[in-house]
DNA sequence: TTCTTATTTGGCAATATCGCCAAATAAGCA
DNA sequence: TGCTTATTTGGCGATATTGCCAAATAAGAA
């Protein structure tokens, strides 16, 4: 792979992986219907809030979302919403894979 | 994070931590075009064919790409077309972030 | 069968990721 | 100022990923 081509995939694929992780994958999804602050996102997660910041700190370094401070709290939304495309494209996988799955236990 | 929930995300975390790969998405894209074997993609890769293989069987272990023997070689396509939709999502976001550093230049 | 090619798998070292605790920083309030 | 809350960051151990080499497996040809 010629080392322009290799620097672009390598950019794309740190977006994606960005979001290939239960927990920032479940914040996507819970900012997709608004933002919510880290303590909120805390709660929900139901995990350490300094781990919870390193995973929204990750997204926003790629550009999936970003950050607002409002006094003393910090909210985030998304920044691009067609992350929520992958969803829907990612339902199809696992469905497919399981009628698959069927198939193979006949 | 109710432990079905969390099950849930990591099943569709799992299938897009596949494409978060520089190689993997590659692979994902030149299939976009029609199939091809471990070898034609080895070349174009450039790494150790038994790297290139482990790709492919974690790419298929998740339901993106399938194989197919012929003889001697080891065919792969894409699964499920629409994977494809999450580059034109992923250049939008490199690209706003691109605009944004260049604001921040100003 | 033996030889050659195509692919996968075992194993391992190097590196990256993850999640926690503790400490640092930021902001608001008394 | 000092106190409290919200968030981020340093650091570290545990775990996962990655890529290579070597060996195993699969298929075809001599």
């Amino acid at each position: 792979m010629e080392p322009n081509v290799q620097a672009r995939f390598a950019a794309r694929a740190k977006i994606i992986k960005a979001m290939g992780h239960p927990t920032r994958l479940f914040i996507v999804d819970t900012l997709s219907r608004g933002e919510a602050n880290v303590q909120e996102l805390t709660k929900a997660i139901g995990a350490d809030m300094s781990t919870v910041s390193r995973h929204l700190g990750l997204l926003k370094e790629v550009g999936i979302i970003r950050s607002e401070r409002r006094g003393s709290q910090v909210y985030y939304r998304l920044q691009i919403p067609c992350v929520l495309n992958f969803f829907d494209c990612v339902e199809s996988v696992i469905k497919l894979t399981a009628e698959e799955q069927l198939k193979l236990a006949e």
